[in-house]
DNA sequence: TGCCGTTGTATTTTTAAAACTATAACGAAA
DNA sequence: TTTCGTTATAGTTTTAAAAATACAACGGCA
C-alpha cells in the first residue's frame, strides 16, 4: 500500500491545464526537437499533444514552445526560455510536495514500514 | 491559477483503491444508512458504488462497511468501526498534505497573490 | 519548381469508462 | 406466506475521452 500525490494546475475557469502529462511532453520536446516526435515517443496522438500545449499556453498567457513550420527539416519545436523556467518551477514545487507528503505519510501511517 | 493536490492510495498491484470518491461515498453511507441511497445522493450508479467498496475492502483486508441484506426495511449499510477509523485517518492525512502543499505554493509561486 | 518533414486543422473511428437495466436473493415483520 | 426495500450480480447501452486518419500549409533547399 502506498499514497501517491498528484499536483494539477487549474485556470480561473476551473479547467486543468498542467500536470504530469504536459510536464513529460515538454521534456520530450526538449530532447526530440519536434512535437510530433515527442508525441510519438510517449505513444500520444499528435493532435492531443498540440491541444495540451495550446491549452497550457493559453492559460499561462505565454508560449511554452516555439513551433516553427516548414524550413530545412520541415520545422520543429523547442522550449522557450519562459517555458523552461515554468517547467523547472513546476517540477521543483511538485517535488517539494511529494517529499513533504511522504514525510507526513510516515507520521500518519507509521505501521506501513 | 491554482494548484490542486490529490491523494490516491494504491495497492501492491499498483491499482488505486482509495481517494476522494470512496471518501465521499463512505460519508454518504454514514448519513443515509444505505449504499443505494448513498450512490443516488451523489449521482453514482449503485453498481459502481458497490465495486468501489469491494475493491477498497479487498485491498485493505478489512470491511469498511457492514452491508445487511433483507430484514425489516430491506436492509442497509453502515460503517464498521475500522471503516470509521480508516476514513478519519485518510482525511487527516489528506488535509495535512493539502495544507502543507498550500504553504509550499506560496513559497514557489509568491506572485500569485 | 519540386521535395521534404514538420506544424496545424478537421473529421472519423476506436476504446474504455460510466451509466443503465433487469433480475435474483435476502430476511424481518405483518 | 406475502410484502418490502435493500444488497448483489450480470448483461446491455450510453457516453466521453482517446486515438487514428486525412489533408492543407509552410518554407528552406537542391
Amino acid at each position: 500500500m502506498k499514497a501517491v500525490t498528484r499536483i494539477t494546475f487549474f485556470d480561473d475557469n476551473e479547467e486543468k491545464f498542467f500536470g504530469e502529462g504536459p510536464c513529460r511532453l515538454l521534456h520530450a520536446v526538449e530532447t526530440t526537437g519536434s512535437l510530433r516526435a515527442a508525441a510519438l515517443s510517449m505513444n500520444m496522438a499528435y493532435s492531443k499533444a498540440l491541444r495540451i500545449l495550446k491549452n497550457a499556453e493559453k492559460a499561462l498567457g505565454f508560449p511554452l514552445t516555439e513551433r516553427v513550420t516548414g524550413g530545412k527539416n520541415g520545422g520543429g519545436s523547442s522550449l522557450t526560455p519562459e517555458g523552461k523556467e515554468w517547467l523547472k518551477r513546476y517540477e521543483d514545487y511538485r517535488d517539494a510536495c511529494v517529499q513533504a507528503n511522504r514525510r507526513l505519510y510516515l507520521d500518519f501511517f507509521p505501521e506501513q514500514r
